[in-house]
Parts: C-alpha cells; sequence; structure tokens
DNA sequence: GTGGATGAG
DNA sequence: CGCTCATCCAC
C-alpha cells in the first residue's frame, strides 16, 4: 500500500472518480463543500457502537449490582450472557452453569424473565420450569430502544442505524463537516491562488491530539502480536488485557513518526470525540457500557468496535493508513456475513491460491465477491440508513417444547401464549407508530425430529390487536398445519408476524384488507363515517345474496353486517372478527366523541365494554390463557 | 404462500 | 451449545 502523501497546491493531481477507491483520497474543497456524497465522500466517518454483554448489563441496571460482581444471565440451563467480572474468572457463554459455578462459587446468576402461567406480565421468578414458562426478551427490547433513543437525542446530526438489540451504526460525516468548518475557518474558502480552484486539495491538516479520544489502531502492529487474537476466540481475561498494555507502550514509541495526518484522520478525531461524550452520557444517564469503533465505513467500525473490549474509556480508531496491516491477520470469519458457510468457502479457496483475482472470485462466488473483494482491501459501501420506526419486518415468538405435545389443547395452549407475547409486542411497538400492521401471521410447527413445517395467512388490521385475535387465527393455521392426529408429538412451535410496515390511514380498514370487495358501491366521498365500510342489510339491494354470507349482527346497534362476495383466499371467522372489532371501534369512538370532543381516539387505550357500568378492564396480557389448560 | 438456508449472538 | 430472533430467496 502506497505510503500517506501529503496533500498540496503545488501537486498536478487533480482529483478523480478513481481516487474514491484509494485509502488515502486526495481530498479537496469540492469533497469539503459537497453535501450529499455519501458513500463516496473521502471525509466519511461511521460508527458502531455496541453494548457490553448486553443482557448481563441489563441485569446488572435493574438489579443494582455494580460493574466488580460477577454476573451471568441464565436461560434455563444455557448462559446467554456474561459480564466482564465474571469473564475474569474465565466464564465464557459456551460453559455451563455448573463449570462457571466451579470457577466462580460467589457468581450472580439471573435467569431471564419468563412468561409463568397466572401472571399477565413476564416476570423474574425463583423456579423456572421450561414446561409451564416462555422465556421473555422484553425487558431487554426495551432497555434497547431506551439507549438508542437517547442516542439520537445526543446526536441528532447524525444518522442512526439500529443494526441489532445492542448495537447501532452511527454516520459522523454531516455533523463532522460542520465541526471542520467551524474549527478550520480557513478551509471554509478557496484561496485565490489555489491552480485548481474548487478542485484544489486542501491544505495540510494541523496535528492530531488523539489522547482521550480513543485507542488508535497503530500502522504498523509490532511483529509478533495480532494474531494471537484468533487463537483465544474472543476469551477475554487477564492475559489479554496485558498483551494490550503492551502495545499500546510500544505503539507509543513509533506513533509519532509514523502517523502523517489527513483530514480524514481530523474527521476521525472529531467523530471520537462526538461519540464519546454521547457513549459517556448513556453510561451516566442510564448505567449501560458501550464500545464503539470508529472508521472510514460499517465493515470496518464493526470490526474495529470489537477489537478491543470492554472499552469504558474511548472507542478504538481506525486511520485510513492503518487498514492494510490491521486487516492483515483478521481471519474471514470475524467479517460480518462471513461468519458462516460463505466465509469457509472464501478462506478455502484463498489458501489454495495466493493469487486471486476478482474474475475468478467471480466466476466462483458470484456477486457477492465484489463485496468481499473491495471488503478485503477496506472498502464498503454500505449506507448508514435509518430504519426509522420500523425496526423489525418481523417478530417472532417461540418454544420449544421439552416435552412434546401429545394433544390439541396444549397447541391451542401455547398459541395462545405465543399469540399473547405478540399483542403485547406489537401493540407497544404500536405506541410509536400506531399504523403498524403486520401483513401476515405464520406458524410454525416440528414435529419430532422432522423437519419444521409452516403455515401462514393473510391478518386483517385492526386499530386494536388482542391476543383472541391473534390466537383465533393461530389456531386456524394449527388445524392445517397439525391436524388432530392423536400422535402429533409437536416439539416446537413458533408464531410470527411478517411483513410489518405503516400502512396509510386510508388503507387501515378491513376493506382494505379484502381483496375485489364489491361491497362498498358508494364512493368514500360519502363522509367519513368509520362505520360505512360494510353495509348494513337495511341499506342493502334486494338482489344480493347477503343472506348465505357470514355475518355478524351487532348487540348495540343491532344492524347486521355480512361479509363481501369476493373474499378468496380469506378466512371467514377472521374476516368477520375483524369487522366486528371496527365495527366495536365505531361505537367506541362515538362514545368517546359523545363525552367530549376534547378526547382523541388513541391507539391501545382501553375500550370500554360499557360506558355506564364501572370498567371492567378486560384482562391484559397471557392471563386468561394461562391455567386454563 | 411455503419452506429452507443462513447468520448473529 | 441450545435457544431465540431475524432476513433472504428458490420454488
Amino acid at each position: 500500500m502506497s505510503s500517506p502523501k501529503k496533500p498540496t497546491w503545488t501537486g498536478k493531481a487533480k482529483a478523480t472518480e478513481r481516487d474514491f477507491n484509494d485509502l488515502n483520497p486526495i481530498i479537496t474543497y469540492r469533497h469539503l463543500f459537497a453535501q450529499n456524497l455519501g458513500v463516496r465522500d473521502p471525509l466519511r466517518v461511521i460508527a458502531l457502537c455496541d453494548s457490553d454483554a448486553f443482557y448481563a448489563a441489563c441485569e446488572m441496571v435493574r438489579l443494582e449490582v455494580d460493574k466488580e460482581t460477577p454476573l451471568v444471565v441464565l436461560q434455563w440451563e444455557a448462559l446467554i450472557a456474561v459480564n466482564y467480572a465474571a469473564r475474569k474468572f474465565g466464564i465464557s457463554r459456551m460453559d455451563k452453569l455448573k463449570d462457571a459455578l466451579e470457577r466462580c462459587p460467589h457468581l450472580k446468576v439471573v435467569h431471564v424473565a419468563t412468561y409463568k402461567e397466572g401472571e399477565k406480565e413476564p416476570g423474574y421468578w425463583d423456579n423456572v420450569d421450561t414446561n409451564t414458562h416462555k422465556v421473555s426478551l422484553d425487558y431487554y427490547r426495551r432497555e434497547s430502544v431506551k439507549i438508542s433513543k437517547l442516542f439520537k437525542e445526543l446526536l441528532v446530526e447524525c444518522e442512526v442505524e439500529k443494526a441489532s438489540i445492542d448495537e447501532a451504526f452511527f454516520d459522523f460525516s454531516k455533523p463532522v463537516r460542520e465541526i471542520l468548518l467551524q474549527r478550520y475557518p480557513y478551509l471554509a474558502t478557496v484561496p485565490p491562488n489555489a491552480p485548481d480552484g474548487v478542485d484544489t486539495p486542501l491544505p495540510p491538516p494541523p496535528p492530531i491530539h488523539w489522547d482521550d479520544l480513543g485507542w488508535v489502531i497503530p500502522i504498523n502492529p509490532p511483529p509478533p502480536s495480532e494474531q494471537v487474537e484468533e487463537e483465544n476466540k474472543g476469551q477475554e481475561n487477564d492475559i489479554d488485557q496485558e498483551k494490550d498494555k503492551v502495545q499500546e507502550d510500544v505503539s507509543s514509541s513509533w506513533k509519532d513518526e509514523e502517523s502523517i495526518p489527513t483530514w480524514h484522520d481530523v474527521a476521525l478525531s472529531i467523530a471520537a470525540e462526538l461519540m464519546g461524550s454521547a457513549r459517556a452520557q448513556v453510561l451516566q444517564k442510564l448505567g449501560y457500557s458501550t464500545s464503539a469503533g470508529i472508521a472510514r465505513n460499517k465493515f470496518l467500525a464493526k470490526l474495529t468496535a470489537s477489537y478491543k473490549k470492554p472499552n469504558s474509556q474511548a472507542g478504538s480508531i481506525l486511520r485510513n493508513a492503518a487498514i492494510p496491516n490491521y486487516l492483515k491477520p483478521i481471519a474471514f470469519r470475524k467479517i460480518r456475513f462471513l461468519g458462516g458457510k460463505l466465509g469457509k468457502a472464501f478462506a478455502q479457496e484463498y489458501d489454495a491460491s495466493t493469487v486471486t483475482p476478482l474474475d475468478d472470485m467471480q466466476n466462483k462466488f458470484g456477486e457477492e465477491s465484489i463485496w468481499v473483494y473491495e471488503v478485503l482491501r477496506g472498502i464498503d459501501r454500505a449506507e448508514v440508513k435509518d430504519k426509522g420506526s420500523v425496526l423489525n419486518k418481523s417478530m417472532l415468538a417461540s418454544k420449544n417444547l421439552p416435552k412434546p405435545i401429545k394433544n390439541a389443547s396444549e397447541g391451542h395452549h401455547w398459541i395462545r401464549v405465543l399469540a399473547a407475547e405478540l399483542a403485547l409486542r406489537l401493540n407497544d411497538a404500536r405506541k410509536e407508530s400506531p399504523n403498524l400492521w403486520p401483513k401476515t401471521l405464520v406458524l410454525h410447527a416440528r414435529k419430532g425430529y422432522e423437519a419444521g413445517r409452516s403455515k401462514q395467512a393473510p391478518f386483517p388490521f385492526t386499530r386494536e390487536i388482542t391476543v383472541d385475535y391473534i390466537a383465533t387465527l393461530g389456531d386456524k393455521l394449527w388445524k392445517e398445519l397439525v391436524g388432530n392426529n392423536v400422535a402429533m408429538n409437536v416439539s416446537s412451535v413458533q408464531l410470527a408476524f411478517t411483513g410489518i410496515d405503516v400502512t396509510e390511514v386510508g388503507q387501515q380498514s378491513i376493506e382494505g384488507f379484502l381483496q375485489n370487495s364489491r361491497v362498498n358501491k358508494r364512493s368514500r366521498e360519502d363522509g367519513i363515517n368509520p362505520d360505512q365500510h360494510f353495509q348494513s342489510d337495511n341499506t342493502r339491494a334486494p338482489d344480493d345474496q347477503s343472506n348465505i354470507r357470514p355475518s355478524y349482527t351487532c348487540p348495540r346497534c343491532s344492524k347486521t353486517y355480512h361479509l363481501p362476495d369476493a373474499t378468496s383466499g380469506v378466512d371467514s371467522d377472521v374476516a368477520l372478527k375483524a369487522l366486528r372489532m371496527e365495527h366495536e371501534d365505531f361505537h367506541f369512538a362515538q362514545d368517546l366523541t359523545r363525552e367530549s370532543d376534547q378526547v382523541p381516539i388513541v391507539v391501545g387505550s382501553p375500550r370500554p365494554l360499557n360506558k355506564n357500568k364501572k370498567q371492567r378492564k378486560e384482562p391484559v396480557g397471557i392471563e386468561k390463557f394461562f391455567g386454563r389448560k
């Protein structure tokens, strides 16, 4: 890799497209002033920030234990999270609880929250039983939301992409540019003597004070280190930390000579400041320590973040100049998306031949090779995109049954449990985006050791999503999938929403859901009455065949409603239920407007069954479905 | 729409 | 390593 070139006005080079791929691009005034260069921005700065041992950290916050207390999170018999205090005892996620306790007798052991019979909310119980309980990760999701909200508040100028429950990408390019221009005002105008005008390279950057900004990955790593990291797979221990200390000492002796700063380095350092102070606030306000990696793109930011953990003081920073040597010893499997089969295949191919032209790779691996080819050279064009309110396109609740189901009622039972969880979670998500709508409901079931099978059905929109509503549809799917076989032997059940998206208000009704519905002969302009999505009998033409179609008669207004004719592929019971719920919504809205015209119709607010009686609160959560076996 | 494959943690 | 969760794609 070429050594860093010092940008200078006297240089003959004029920046071209080609330079965008370079690790040491010539950065011109045009680059600096540009607003929408996106992934081609030579000043692009991306950070990945993730929480250290997130589930364990959540439990530490919840239980108010100090960070020195070794703690593990348990899911049945398996460790799913180990905090750093516990890792010092050599405990890892792979261990059995028994082994962990042998290594650390005073280990704090916390089982994840579970749904339990007779309780409406998930909770932390003394004795959990996989035969009767179901794991709930809700608390972690909520904490995760808290954290990402705070980050977004603190870093309003950034693009933020929540990548998983415990990590997010940040694109610092915009705020960094602004600070760059504030701090170095002379950059704001192209000097009159600049040879190529706005295409003139920027003047040499000032020296950078990296102190306290983070761990700056060395350009030339000390000879005998680094590869060691491969062998002890992610197992941080005292030896590792010693190793790091040594590295730090060694690096300081030659760091200065090696580092000829670039404006991108300045950009990195500014991002490190911003990221660092945001992380400090998250730690202070919410109690979560995080690790960050800062680099020129997502892939490298991710890789950099995992370089050195935990990382409470500062993040890790990967300068462009350090990329080649940093990448060299990194195992394929550590790269995102290459942790599995694909990575293995590539690794084999690379071992076989030292020279691997892109053409060859493409012959063997197709499209994917371009991404891999570039990524191995430190290039990643993936953008940081704000997924907004629709973080997930699907939502799944599942349960593995240690003792397989033998009769239909047990299946019914678990479906209602899973439905309850989905209802809770979707209604929760709707607090953020009221118009969230899962297009389909999918039921998976596995019999014995066979491969799992699934059935799915369209999921009609309702303003209020109830357990009953989901479970009714789930039961239908169960019948299709499992039937009533005596020896059903179902060992795993999963219920999922898929195709979750926000919908237009006009598309929300059951009417919008039903295809080819002819029932609405009148135009929609005839009023905003939400009760007119279906005609009742007294408005129906005499020649119709509504009497043979499924119908529903409202006990309050005595009107009878029918499903439209062409409801192919739609389960009539479910459609009818949707129809009924929507009609009830109508009454609910009427009641509200009658009581006060100030009260808005709030999604998820309880619907009084009878406004004159004392409100009988409908059981929330899964309470009513447990203990009804 | 169904079912399988893949991957993260 | 067992479990939970998520996405993508061939058919």
